[in-house]
DNA sequence: CGAGATGTTGACGACCCTCAAGTGCAGTGG
DNA sequence: CCACTGCACTTGAGGGTCGTCAACATCTCG
């Protein structure tokens, strides 16, 4: 409808083209990536890019489109544990275990790259193998911050400042792979939201509709704008 | 006061010696490992191991007594992220950054074993390097599914889910390390806990009463029995 | 023994989950 | 163009859970 964003990254935001960059593969002819790396790859609306208990074998980038991914945790129906974002890495959760314990799909349609995380440890020299290593490190660290900062939504007693923090990460992830942050679209149903941060769909909805009457948001179906940032932000500090 | 347990864990059952393991340190007389390792160092309750901001460079592996780690994140007051028992490695959270963004201080007085992270990077050949980071993956990955299991928290609706959880996350840590996990005492303070699962401190204390009195567990001051898994268990799946 | 920290209990009210009914919108086929 | 269907979303009413506050008990340690 309105402002329909073929957000996608440039190839140089990815942070599959850090990696390869870690890894020496920025070959001029890129011969050696195209060797581990299967390059913007069209994906559907709810076509699954892999599966929990799945033997873990490829790393996502997202390129444009959007993902959600799930688990059963905690023996409980499956529950939605994150978005991935243009520009984010799907997979990254995996690593350093044998099999995926996430499965994950894609929400809106677009193209991933794919990068074949096996064969790689194969191909590689040592050098090599000690930079990627250190990268992943690093793609980890982000990862488990990004998690501890869900992690840490369970300490936020009203759902006013759940759906606040939750649009505040968004606006941040989005301006950090170079979109706007004050305004976007939603790539996930309120339902989706609503399980992500453990509350009823309905409040989802409601807590919405309460910030867009007191002017912190305006919110129009999927549509997004952050009219008061720092409001939102003061929401949070209890 | 009752069974005052000295717990401690062997060090075949720790994690530094896992470490040590695959740095091929595991030499007869230990030297090579004495060069990175402090071992068995005597710490008493509330000091700090490490603070938020600090730049990153040990990592410590519980050997008696226990840590309990914070951070402010949100922007709020600070927040109960975790507890360490014996046989369990703090600063793990911090690998792959430049500073700790957790304070860890003790819990119960024990003593602890550090490891020189940084002197490791320096010290080893690149065979040995390749090994550590791959067990640092690892050891990321285990982090990585603690912090997804306390993030499914959020979930979790009932203060009722939310202790029984926690008990049976104690109890399976404490097994996994070789201690028993149907009876243990709690190092924390109810505030502590109350603080961790986002509750208030009141909330905490009614619902082990609660638990008490259904015959699931036994809770006498911070002495913990676990009568009925199965059931702790089942309060889980909705 | 006394003082401060920690833990416990009760009363009350706000928030949010549940259930149920209703609205808007997209895609389909006549 | 229109009805029709399905789905996501919206709105309202009611009741349970848990946070807050305040008083009190118990534990710990000098």
């Amino acid at each position: 409808m309105e402002l329909k964003v073929a957000a996608a990254v440039a190839c140089r935001d990815c942070a599959l083209y850090q990696t390869a960059k870690v890894l020496g593969l920025e070959t001029p002819d890129c011969s050696s990536l195209n060797r581990v790396v299967l390059r913007d790859h069209p994906v559907n609306k709810n076509e699954v890019l892999y599966r929990e208990g799945d033997s873990f074998r490829y790393l996502y980038l997202v390129h444009s489109g959007s993902c959600i991914s799930s688990a059963t945790i905690l023996g409980r129906r499956s529950q939605v544990m994150g978005f991935y974002l243009p520009g984010e890495m799907a997979g990254i959760e995996s690593i350093g275990q044998q099999k995926c314990n996430h499965t994950t799909r894609v929400l809106e349609k677009g193209s991933v790259c794919q990068l074949d995380f096996l064969m790689l440890e194969e191909t590689l020299g040592k050098d090599e193998l000690i930079r990627v290593q250190s990268y992943l490190l690093g793609a980890s660290a982000i990862h488990a911050r990004q998690l501890q900062w869900e992690r840490s939504l369970t300490s936020l007693q009203t759902a006013e400042q759940r759906v606040a923090a939750f649009l505040l990460n968004l606006a941040g992830r989005f301006e950090s792979h170079g979109f706007p942050g004050h305004q976007f679209r939603l790539p996930m149903s309120r339902e989706a939201i609503a399980d992500y941060l453990g509350l009823a769909m309905e409040t989802v909805i409601r807590t919405l509709k309460s910030l867009h009457k007191k002017g912190l948001i305006s919110s129009r179906a999927k549509h997004i704008e952050i009219l008061d940032r720092t409001a939102l932000s003061t929401l949070l500090r209890s």
